[in-house]
DNA sequence: GTGAAAGCGCTAACAG
DNA sequence: CTGTTAGCGCTTTCAC
């Protein structure tokens, strides 16, 4: 294959154009004024030729290199991969290359990646901050905005992530709705910022129904698999009597959760109803599917690329963006406002 | 935010060593001799004044912008993701940056994303091709990799993709050793290569031990879970004494066949058996657990962006690489050659 | 071993 | 409206 075609430059153009450089430069960069017939013919050229701008050269003279960064935890994690695609859709909208950096939540390799993104002289970053660097990035003088739940412990910087208080409110809403007043609560670690957000979100929801929050049943665990199955555990080990709701703060967990219903002989939604917080697609693929309230990753990476271009061009809004969540109905869920109506399963047996 | 800091270049770095800008471009960049005084007040000064490289000035003098492109189908979709992460992975070791696009299996899109790869001046790219675009990639003398079922289709490129002779062997082995000499077999349409390859590869299997390759059961559907869910509905209203074996060509079809196991009211794995292929995510959550053949993707990921650098640097290996498939094993198989150990729970009801 | 100088492809004053 | 000129930051001859 032949490697290393020379590659036309806006100087071929001009020569064949029979114009200066600098008015082919005009034409093909569409800046000051051109008289037709010069536009035409180089256009014209530029055609012949199989021009093409050479936007590292472009990039070095205007500082400008049409590059933004994006720095997740692991782009193999689906939310994560939902948020890169909707980077990705708007930067290409916008003309501009997306690098995407896995960190695997380790503050050293965030680093790293940040490092690399600045030698690559990227525009800007979006990132969603495990550690602290974002000072660092601060410092650098490079525009960024930050994703994700930890994103607001950042002061001075804008963020994107989903609304957490709307995305309760709307799960206990459901959960009121099919009759389920009051659910258990699988949270996350006491360390996890997310964790009192989620749970003060459940609190005022409770508080503003006049219900007292301390029948409210609280276990928590890792945002894992196993941290679900075993947190539904401990609450299956206690409580033996009439129907249990649970609102997980984690699908992983609501899917553990459901694992250690069949564990116990038991069986989802009849025995138990549960609903997730997440929207992973492996919950459509649970028996029973899994209600979840879903973020919007691709609305949150769309956003913020949009929230960083903005940044870049001097329109600073710095602002803090929460987007609204979804309810995603599935089978996980026992409507217990109307008995006589979805229970037949459970009844026939 | 302090925007566009001045950032030091190998200039300030000359002046506050006291040499010439060759002198400390020559240190920077670790070429020619220099001696080790100088170089020792060039790294002083560098660190100093907190120099880092321009890569764009770099890519534009010495024609290589250390970036590399990666244009897959759905960074959403998790066989894709996990191939962009063994990419990125193998990317980063090589202090390389990656541009990460999807095409949607797009013609269109892949084309405006190779374009625009190539405007970046990526030194090369690893694509899954969709469409003929690839002569295109060719005709612009940028060395790239194509990944994925696809790529061979194309001549005079190198690839790498999973093995899918030594995957179906190894299901085909599996399914023989748990007791199931012959399965129903679901693909993809006809339309599609990979469907082609999955069959010859079970035929040769077949043959091999001698079997009548006309007692094989052939459905056929979309890739997707409703493809799965229709071709074994097919299969089940056909078919309805005895144990049935399955074996999907695709994850999400071997779902959907679970799907419609469950909607004829029968048990996996008791009354049938699905073995998938891909190894996604997923098939952690059904229930049963579905076994699974596993695709390499990280490690085909990784292996191309190897193969792209060897071919930057012009050892162009321009070889085809099959990476070999694992078995997962989880719970949709039913041992058949040990009647009275698994089935108990079958028997019990 | 080191420095001076040319130039990668493009843009942005500055004259004309 | 157009051409001339001077760089952006770096590498790379080519002399010394």
């Amino acid at each position: 294959m032949a490697r290393q075609v020379r590659r036309p430059t806006i100087i071929d153009v001009a020569a064949r154009a029979g114009v200066s450089k600098s008015s082919a430069a005009r034409v093909l960069a569409g800046t000051g004024n051109i008289s037709d017939d010069t536009r035409d013919r180089v256009l014209k050229a530029a055609q012949a030729v199989g021009y093409e701008r050479n936007y590292l050269a472009v990039g070095m003279r205007s500082g400008r290199s049409g590059m933004l960064g994006l720095v997740i935890p692991d782009i193999t994690n689906p939310f994560w991969a939902d948020v890169a695609r909707g980077a990705q859709d708007r930067a290409a909208e916008a003309e501009c290359s997306l690098l995407v950096f896995s960190s695997d939540w380790d503050g050293a390799k965030e680093a790293a990646h940040l490092r690399t993104l600045h030698r690559a002289r990227v525009d800007g970053a979006v990132v969603n901050p495990v550690a602290d660097n974002v000072d660092d990035l601060g410092r650098f003088g490079l525009p960024f905005v930050l994703i994700g739940s930890s994103a607001e412990r950042f002061a001075g910087a804008a963020s994107v992530g989903s609304d957490i208080g709307q995305a309760v409110q709307l799960g206990m809403d459901h959960l009121v709705y099919k009759g389920h007043p009051l659910p258990h609560v699988i949270v996350g670690p006491k360390s996890r910022l997310a964790r009192t957000r989620f749970l003060n979100a459940v609190y005022r929801h409770v508080t503003a129904r006049d219900l007292d929050p301390a029948d409210l049943v609280i276990e928590d665990g890792e945002y894992t698999f196993e941290g679900g199955r075993a947190a539904m555990g401990r609450i299956l080990d206690r409580h033996r009597d009439g129907h249990i709701s649970i609102f997980a703060a984690n699908d992983m967990m609501a899917i553990g959760a459901l694992m250690a219903v069949r564990d116990h002989g038991l069986r989802c939604p009849e025995d138990v109803s549960i609903l997730g917080f997440d929207g992973i697609p492996a919950g459509a693929f649970t028996w029973p599917g899994l209600t979840s309230i879903a973020k919007p990753g691709r609305a949150i990476g769309a956003r913020a690329v949009e929230s960083l271009i903005d940044e870049i061009d001097g329109q600073a809004r710095q602002e803090r963006v929460h987007l609204p969540c979804t309810l995603i109905e599935r089978e996980s869920l026992a409507d217990l406002a109307q008995p006589p109506r979805k229970l037949s399963v459970a009844g026939r047996n």
